[in-house]
DNA sequence: TCAATCTCAATGCAATTGCATCAAAAACAG
DNA sequence: CTGTTTTTGATGCAATTGCATTGAGATTGA
């Protein structure tokens, strides 16, 4: 009688659970960073660095719902709070009129600067302290292969 | 002028973005998972987990809190939700009138299983079936030392 | 002893997320 | 063409989460 076929082995299982806890550490200690800062969540700095990063600082929805692995719901919404706030711009996507594309404006291009000097020091404090290079590495390597497929 | 004297090394900031990634991308495949077969949330999984190992399948909410890293409003709802279904009972702690046990119900321990068997499964899938075990064991060091401090 | 402080759990209310669906426009199939 | 299907983004509503506070009960300290 096989108690379960699937079980996992337990380096397999304690790999998971460390991944879930270690993301969850990290992440609180960064967002409390970033919060105590008086800046908002993460998800705003991840929508305004793509759009920086895009094409005349210009992105539509969807690539940035892929990029960012945001829901189209939550993405959406997110968009009307940033636009409300003057962080980006909808403008109409040329040949498409469903489509649109995301403008980031000199504001959001600011806040997404002043953000970076918080968030990468974090980053450093969190993350780079605790690791070498060599290891920070390996850990990209590792995680690289959870992702692929 | 230093342009930021905090600035993390690229190879850091590659594994903070590949953490994020590979918690969010197998922590959604395995809850696709567990939805598809009709089950609640991983919160739910843990909670269930932690009380059918603490003594006598009992323990405080507070340690159901750190034991998970939940927020204590969030589990104190959660456990609101449970003890709804019938997978815990809240009971007074001797001596201390602040304080409660929860405890498993048998029901409990029966949802526990049977999420484990759709859980376990894709643990395996997802994780097992990318990494060999030396991998996982790699993989575990280098979360601990994130988590640590 | 007893007032001040601290711990534990719950809750009102606002913000966010998840789900299902919609309307509009484009792409496709015959 | 024209009817059908697909893509894109928005939204109503329910569930969950976050924040601040509360109330009850322990604990502490003069």
């Amino acid at each position: 009688m096989q108690e379960s076929p699937q079980e996992p082995s337990p380096s397999v299982i304690r790999a998971w659970g460390r991944l879930i806890r270690a993301e969850r550490t990290v992440m609180g200690r960064i967002e409390a960073e970033l919060k105590s800062a008086g800046f908002q969540s993460l998800h705003w700095y991840d929508v305004l660095l793509e759009l920086k990063r895009g094409p005349e600082g210009r992105l539509t929805p969807r690539e940035i719902e892929e990029a960012g692995l945001f829901e189209q719901y939550n993405l959406s919404r997110l968009l009307d709070r940033m636009e409300n706030e003057g962080l980006v711009r909808r403008i109409p996507f040329p040949g498409d009129k469903r489509r649109q594309l995301i403008e980031i404006t000199e504001e959001g291009k600011a806040l997404q600067w002043r953000m970076w000097s918080v968030y990468g020091a974090a980053i450093n404090r969190f993350i780079g302290a605790k690791l070498t290079d060599k290891e920070a590495g390996q850990l990209s390597a590792l995680l690289l292969k959870l992702i692929q497929e």
